[in-house]
RNA sequence: UGGGGCGUCGCCAAGUGGUAAGGCAGCGGUUUUUGGUACCGCCAUGCGCAGGUUCGAAUCCUGCCGCCCCAG
């Protein structure tokens, strides 16, 4: 595989005059004074349509790409299958694209990496009663720290992704944003990312209105990956049974125990606390009177502790491990701490709420209006208040 | 074995002669680059069993079975 040019007269010549490939809404020069062609830009290519157009629409615009495709999980099992990323059949699709747009790419072995930061990390959380966000170890552990690093090794100036986020370059260095379409914002899922991390990194799909627009893009590129369904569920999840996956590495890990209520009554018996989550309704099997909710996980003491949905509301959540993208120095609050907006979960607006640092790297967030749902081992990821776009940051949900 | 009550889907529960509500649980789907939530759909040819009355019974009658309560 190599690294060539065709652009101007290849097979594509004419896709230039597209009003949507040269929407002003993708950022295409990536904020480099130098001419594309100076300009190595290393691309994260996980097999969709995303990733293959930015790395499509940056070998377009003439950048020197490279693309690299990480082999994540187990070859065979996910082959097949639709929604899946970074094995098998998506790893062959990313090379395809290379090939067609005339890019070099390489395909990364990662697997090892992927089970000790994501997989592993993962089984652990849950088997400790905690409810995991793989996606995030991903970016954090895997595609931003060992894939940049090879990035910078291959010489890459920086390294894009197809993330829908943006990168604005503030008075004090790269600001993270949401992404203009708010149905497709993925910023939950990077609130780890770091000033450093977030220097070397491009999105050029933060800006696009709509996903179609990415598709639309794709057709002209003349992608085969334009229709590919969007990934979704844990991708190294087969039939979305994750429960599966931990009792494979862990064989009888997960242990039964006690369904009891709030009040202390114990209404039934579980197969292991790993199969529940906090405002989970599904799957407890004890019916008779109101519909009951995961209050609280004890894995200690194997209990799953449920009640009546009223009992989910929460307004106070520890956060630690603290990720701070705004201006000042978290600690630096002020008296009545931050004023921020607060997402506790990627499905919902961010809502208002306030941030106490209790620490470096913790806080305790007042949220405004109480959530249902609330679960250690989720995500708090801080916004600019009013409504902004900016990410202030964001961590790890505690126990409460 | 004197008196009273009750037995309707896995659980709770409407329905007292006119051809089986609803909720919970379960199953399926929609939404979603985490889990969960929410939403939509499905879920008793049969009402403890056996007879009988009636055009027609879960609903009336008879017997049996099983629970519960009170009293002995």
């Amino acid at each position: 595989m190599d690294s060539s040019t065709i652009m101007a007269d290849g097979p594509h010549a004419g896709i230039a005059d597209s009003p949507i490939a040269d929407s002003p809404a993708v950022d295409r020069r990536l904020g480099f004074d130098r001419r594309p062609e100076q300009v190595r830009v290393v691309a994260a290519m996980s097999g969709g349509v995303d990733s293959s157009v930015v790395a499509a629409l940056l070998a377009r615009e003439g950048f020197d790409v490279v693309g690299l495709t990480l082999q994540l999980y187990d070859h065979g099992a996910a082959l097949a299958r639709k929604g899946a990323c970074c094995a098998g059949r998506d790893i062959h699709d990313a090379r395809r694209v290379a090939e067609a747009m005339g890019f070099a790419h390489y395909v990364l072995d990662y697997e090892s990496r992927f089970k000790e930061a994501v997989v592993d990390d993962f089984v652990e959380s849950y088997l400790a009663g905690a409810t995991p966000i793989p996606c995030v170890r991903c970016n954090e552990r895997v595609k931003f720290r060992d894939l940049m690093e090879t990035a910078q090794e291959l010489g890459g100036d920086c390294l894009a992704t197809g993330h829908y986020v943006r990168r604005i370059e503030g008075p004090s260095g790269p600001e993270l944003h949401k992404a203009a379409d708010p149905a497709r914002d993925q910023s939950y899922f990077l609130f780890a990312t770091t000033r450093a991390q977030l220097d070397y990194l491009r999105f050029p799909l933060g800006g696009v209105a709509t996903k179609a627009e990415t598709r639309a893009m794709a057709a002209e590129f003349g992608l085969a990956v334009a229709d590919k369904p969007d990934s979704q569920d844990i991708c190294f999840v087969p039939n979305g049974r994750y429960t599966d996956v931990i009792e494979k590495l862990r064989p009888g890990a997960a242990e039964p125990g006690e369904i009891a209520h709030l009040d202390g009554r114990v209404l039934g018996e579980h197969q292991g606390v790993i199969h529940y989550t906090i405002g989970q309704r599904k799957g407890l099997g004890i019916g008779g009177g109101e519909p009951l909710y995961v209050i609280r996980l004890d894995a200690e003491r194997r209990r799953v502790i449920v009640g009546p949905r009223e009992a989910l509301a929460t307004r106070t959540v520890p956060v630690s491990e603290i990720n701070w993208l705004g201006d000042g120095a978290f600690e630096d609050a002020p008296a009545e701490g931050w004023e921020a907006e607060v997402k506790v979960r990627s499905t919902r607006p961010p809502a208002p709420a306030r941030i106490r640092p209790t620490g470096p790297r913790s806080a305790e967030v007042a949220l405004g209006v109480a959530e249902e749902g609330v679960a250690p081992g989720q995500a708090a990821v801080f916004y600019a208040p009013d409504g902004g776009t900016r990410v202030l940051g964001g961590g790890w949900i505690g126990r409460g």
